[in-house]
DNA sequence: TTGTGTATATTCACTAGACGGTATACATTG
DNA sequence: CAATGTATACCGTCTAGTGAATATACACAA
């Protein structure tokens, strides 16, 4: 069936993003999404000009929907901003019981893709991380919190180290230590509002 | 000149750990390693049996290096124990803004191996980071630090997240922020000794 | 001292497979 | 027809790992 030329593209995407957090991008060959899309590996090469474009497509397409699922788990977290922080982590220590969690996709493709920086889907890593930062540094400062930036740092610092951490010692606890760190972190800056 | 076998796998295991930091341990190949360690694959392979092998060896042999590292660091730094952390975040600070530098080994190489959870280099990684986190648990508490390992745990977070960040970003001023969270938090526990 | 056996150490040449990417042709639709 | 999209088959390259042969150093015997 041609002329299906959005949903085949979105076939493929959806097979790769799977794949690629899964298994991590460079371990995954084009094939092997080729495979899981159901299309032939010319077919792919077709909507997507390089694996590296392929790559970067991935995470750009995350970006968002993991944006808004942070601001989610704020937002229906109750309590002062310390606690819905604190509420982010809790969600992100049930999600890494999942076992298919796989830590954060950004971080991981970053990692591996440490040496090329100019790297489009490295480059979609760093916008993405800037815009949970920025997103973060925003709300505190809504919340007339002093240093919003600097805490906004430090609380980015604590989740991605957290991703790091558990995804070495699968251990989920961590995140919750995390999110103890972060909260106290904003109290003690609160203490000493603007 | 035979009988050299000490040196012959010092110099291949040596050359294997400046690649593999350099450029990851997927992307380097065997091949590679001989190469820059000046003997035939074939010897490599009389030295280790595999690929993975050698990884691990190569994550191994920094274990004890970095923890020393850390440790000087903590030693040479004045001040409370809240400035000697702090001074190690400092220390890392410099080192991450030398041009070759490439964030953690350890967490890299975990990364990268994040699908392989047996992996006997993967082993080293976590061996290498619980040392850590260990070593500054035993010091809290040698200054009666109440929560020691709460606080260790945080503050090993606030360390990886700022190796993942810092690769990210490629600005090491989060270090500096990172080890002023730190110190933060640990002067919040302080106030409430043991 | 010379010869010989043996474990250690190293080399060259090779395999079998996976990988990213492509040349070419065919099908469907407007 | 022309544009879009899909399929088969293929290429050159790289990769981890190996087979067979060789060189060295040393222990021991004559």
């Amino acid at each position: 069936m041609p002329r299906t030329s959005e949903p085949t593209r979105e076939r493929i995407l959806s097979a790769a993003a799977k794949l690629f957090y899964a298994e991590g991008i460079r371990s995954v060959s084009v094939d092997a999404v080729a495979a899981k899309a159901g299309v032939t590996k010319r077919t792919l090469y077709y909507h997507f000009k390089s694996k590296d474009d392929l790559m970067a497509a991935y995470l750009e397409g995350r970006d968002q929907p993991n944006l808004a699922l942070f601001q989610r788990w704020f937002a229906e977290t109750t309590g002062g901003v310390a606690d819905k922080v604190r509420g982010v982590f809790r969600n992100l220590a049930v999600s890494a019981r999942h076992p298919k969690w796989k830590g954060c996709g950004f971080l991981r493709t970053s990692v591996e893709l440490a040496t090329m920086p100019g790297h489009p889907a490295m480059k979609a890593g760093v916008a993405h991380k800037k815009r949970v930062e920025d997103w973060l540094r925003a709300t505190l400062e809504a919340e007339r919190i002093g240093n919003a930036a600097t805490l906004a740092r430090q609380i980015i610092l604590l989740m991605d180290g957290s991703f790091a951490v558990v995804l070495l010692h699968r251990d989920p606890s961590y995140m919750e230590t995390a999110g103890d760190a972060a909260a106290a972190l904003i109290r003690a800056t609160a203490a000493r509002r603007v």
